[in-house]
RNA sequence: CGGGGCGUAGCGCAGCCUGGUAGCGCACCUGGUUCGGGACCAGGGAGUCGGAGGUUCAAAUCCUCUCGCCCCGACCA
C-alpha cells in the first residue's frame, strides 16, 4: 500500500476519552474511530489486524476438525425463551420488535441457536463428536462499555460448540479445544495463563479462561510459583492451616468506644492492634434476582481483618447464585448499627465464617452498636457460624495444591472454554440415539474468543512510549518502507523493493508521502509495523538501506543491508517470525 | 443502576465563578524558506458553544429539564 493514497489518519494528541494504552494508540494510529459508546469503525489498518487474527483463529479451528458455520445475529425470542435466558439475561440483551410486534433480540452468544441445529440434525451417536463454530458479530448491552475495543457493545467473537455422547467424550473435546487455543494464542504472539474460572451465566461444569497478561487487565488471577495451579481470583482458593488450638488463653470480652472509626484500617490504628486480630463482618443479601422462588436472606460473612470476601465463593457456600453487599438501610436493619460496626456477637441470622477467621482468638469485632467494638471475642463462646472457604486469595498465600506460593497477576480474558454438560440440550430436547436404541441428551461444550478484543489486547502487551509493536503474525503490514527525500535512486530502490516484497506475499506499506523524515519516523513508530526499511541518499550512496525492527529500542540504531540483499533478508525474517 | 466528571472549530483545550466582542494550540488551504526524529514565516477558511425551556435589555456564562460521552463499582469475549 502506498501511504500517500491510504486512509491512515494519525493524530498527535491522545483522544480525551481514551483511558488505556490500546485505545489511545488505536485512535492515534488511525486504526479505529468511535461511533458511539462501545461501537467503533475499523479503518483500513484496524480491519487488516482484525482479519489477520480472525484468519489465524479460523486456520487453527479448521485444523482441529471444527466446522465453520454462520448463524444469524438477529434472532427470534423463542429460543432464549425455551431455556429461560430471555428473562435471565436481563438488560444485557438487545431486544427489538418487528413490524408485526414479534419479539426479537440481537445474539449475545449462540448456545440456544446452535442447540437448535443439533436437535434437528444430530440423531445418532455416530454423528459425534462434532464441533461447529462461527466468527460473528455479537451484541451485548453492557452496563459499562470501556477501554476502547476491550469492552464493546458490538464485537467480533469466535464461538464454537462441541457435541458429544458422554461427559468423558466432552472432556476430550474440551481438551482438544484447550490445545487449539494454546496454538492460537501462541501464534498471535500473546503471553497468557490458562486459569480455572467461574462458569458464570453461561453455566456448565468445567471452565477455563485464557488470560492475556497485562497490567491494565480487568481481571485478577493467581498462579502458583511452583506448580501449574492458576485460577481467576473469583474462584481461587488457598491452603489454610488446620484449625488447631494455639494455646492462646481466652480473654474476657470487652467493649470499647470507637467513635466514628468503622473501617478495619481506622480501628486497627485506633486500638493499636494488628489487622489479623480483627474479624471483618459484612452483611450480604443472598439470592437470585431472577429466581421465581426468590429465597432472599440476610447473611453475615466473617473474614479475618486483613482478608477480603470472595463473593462467588460465598454464594457457592450458601447454595445461591449470587450475593449482593447489603445497602446501608439493610445493614442498619440487620445489625442495629451504622455501617462499620457489624459483628457476629449477638447477630440474629445466618453467619458464614472463613476458615482463617474461624481460627482468630481474642478478636476485635463490631459490637452491632454504632461507635462501639468488642475486644476479646472468641468463637464458640461468644458466637459461632458455619465455616467455609469464602475469602479472596492474595499475593503470597500458600498454593492449595503444593508447597508453593501464589502470585497475583492482572489479565484480560481473551478466551473462555466451558463444558456445558446437558444444560441446553436437555432444556431444548437435543438428544441422540445410542447403540442400544436409547435416547440421551447431547453433552455440549462451548468455546469463545473475543477477536476484536484481541486487537486491543495485543497492543496492551506490545507497545512502547512511541507506539505499537505488532507481533509479525497480526501486523497490518510486515514491512514499512520510509523513503527520505525524493532523489531518483531512492525512489527507484524503494519501488523495486516494494514490488519484490509484494511478489513474495509480504505485506508492505511504503511511506511515499512528501513529508519531512521526522514526521515519517514518528508515524512509523506509532503504527508499529515489525520491520522498517529506511531508504535515503546517504546510505544508498554506499549501496545500502537501513533495516530496523520495531522492537529495537534505540531509535537511531539500524542495520545496514546491501540493496541487493534487502528483499531476501526481509522475506526470510518475516517468514521466520510467522 | 449507585458515585464522580465532561460536552465550546476535525482533534486537544481556555473562556463560565463575576452575563455584554467566541479565543488558543494542532490539523486544513495559499505563498515562501526548509528537509535524517512530529520545521519556520506570512496570510486564510472553518464553531447551531450537545438539545429544549426559563430568567434577563442581553446567556457559552445563571436556573430547570433532557440527550450524549468518560472514569470508579456490580457484569463479561
Amino acid at each position: 500500500m502506498l501511504y500517500s493514497r491510504a486512509l491512515i489518519p494519525t493524530v498527535k494528541e491522545a483522544p480525551a476519552d481514551a483511558a488505556n494504552v490500546s485505545h489511545t494508540l488505536l485512535v492515534r494510529g488511525g486504526y479505529i474511530r468511535k461511533v458511539g459508546a462501545g461501537m467503533y469503525d475499523f479503518l483500513p489498518l484496524g480491519l487488516r489486524v482484525l482479519r489477520k487474527i480472525e484468519n489465524i483463529v479460523r486456520e487453527e479451528m479448521d485444523r482441529s476438525g471444527a466446522q465453520e458455520i454462520l448463524m444469524p445475529a438477529l434472532l427470534p425470542a423463542e429460543f432464549f425463551k425455551e431455556t429461560g435466558r430471555w428473562d435471565l439475561y436481563g438488560e444485557t440483551l438487545f431486544r427489538l420488535k418487528d413490524r408485526k410486534g414479534g419479539e426479537f433480540h440481537l445474539g449475545p452468544t449462540h448456545e440456544e441457536i446452535v442447540t437448535d441445529i443439533a436437535r434437528r440434525e444430530i440423531r445418532s451417536f455416530r454423528d459425534m463428536p462434532m464441533n461447529l463454530y462461527q466468527i460473528q458479530t455479537k451484541f451485548r448491552d453492557e452496563p459499562r462499555p470501556r477501554g476502547g475495543l476491550l469492552r464493546c457493545r458490538e464485537f467480533l467473537m469466535k464461538d464454537a460448540y462441541s457435541f458429544d455422547t458422554s461427559e468423558e467424550a466432552a472432556k476430550e473435546s474440551f481438551e482438544k479445544m484447550r490445545q487449539t487455543y494454546c496454538r492460537i494464542f501462541d501464534r498471535l504472539g500473546l503471553t497468557y495463563r490458562i486459569v480455572d474460572a467461574d462458569p458464570g451465566a453461561i453455566g456448565g461444569s468445567k471452565s477455563a479462561e485464557f488470560q492475556i497478561l497485562a497490567d491494565s487487565g480487568e481481571d485478577a488471577i493467581v498462579a502458583c510459583d511452583t506448580c501449574d495451579y492458576a485460577a481467576n481470583i473469583e474462584i481461587a482458593t488457598v491452603k489454610e492451616p488446620p484449625l488447631v488450638d494455639d494455646g492462646e488463653a481466652p480473654e474476657d470480652r470487652g467493649k470499647v468506644h470507637t467513635p466514628k472509626v468503622g473501617s478495619i484500617e481506622d480501628v486497627s490504628a485506633f486500638l493499636k492492634k494488628p489487622k489479623e486480630k480483627f474479624l471483618k463482618s459484612l452483611v450480604y443479601v443472598a439470592g437470585t434476582a431472577n429466581d421465581p422462588e426468590d429465597k432472599r436472606g440476610i447473611v453475615l460473612a466473617v473474614v479475618r481483618g486483613d482478608h477480603d470476601v470472595n463473593e462467588i465463593r460465598l454464594a457457592r457456600a450458601l447454595g445461591v447464585s449470587e450475593v449482593f453487599l447489603a445497602n446501608d438501610t439493610d445493614v442498619q436493619k440487620a445489625t442495629g448499627a451504622a455501617v462499620g460496626f457489624a459483628g457476629p456477637v449477638g447477630f440474629e441470622g445466618k453467619i458464614v465464617v472463613d476458615r482463617a477467621a474461624a481460627a482468630v482468638k481474642n478478636a476485635v469485632t463490631g459490637a452491632n452498636e454504632t461507635d462501639y467494638h468488642f475486644t476479646g471475642v472468641n468463637r464458640g463462646r461468644d458466637w459461632d457460624g458455619e465455616i467455609a472457604d469464602i475469602r479472596l486469595a492474595t499475593d503470597g498465600d500458600p498454593c492449595p495444591n503444593c508447597t508453593g506460593k501464589l502470585k497475583t497477576y492482572r489479565g484480560i480474558e481473551g478466551g473462555h472454554i466451558f463444558i456445558l454438560g446437558t444444560k441446553y440440550s436437555a432444556a431444548m430436547g437435543a438428544t441422540f440415539t445410542d447403540d442400544k436404541q436409547e435416547k440421551h441428551p447431547i453433552v455440549m461444550g462451548c468455546y469463545g474468543i473475543g477477536i476484536s478484543r484481541l486487537v486491543a489486547t495485543a497492543i496492551e502487551q506490545h507497545h512502547d512510549a512511541d507506539g505499537i509493536r505488532w507481533p509479525v503474525s497480526i501486523a497490518p503490514y510486515h514491512v514499512h518502507i520510509v523513503t527520505v527525500g525524493k532523489d531518483e535512486p531512492v525512489l527507484a530502490t524503494a519501488k523495486k523493493l516494494y514490488d519484490d516484497l509484494r511478489a513474495s506475499n509480504i505485506d508492505v506499506l511504503w511511506d511515499d508521502r512528501d513529508e519531512r523524515p521526522g514526521v515519517k519516523f514518528k508515524d512509523a513508530d506509532l503504527l508499529g509495523m515489525p520491520f522498517r526499511v529506511t531508504i535515503g541518499a546517504k546510505a544508498l550512496a554506499n549501496g545500502n538501506v537501513e533495516l530496523k525492527p520495531r522492537t529495537e529500542p534505540d531509535p537511531k540504531k539500524a542495520e545496514l543491508v546491501p540493496v541487493a540483499d534487502i528483499a531476501r533478508v526481509l522475506v526470510e525474517r518475516v517468514r521466520a517470525a510467522l
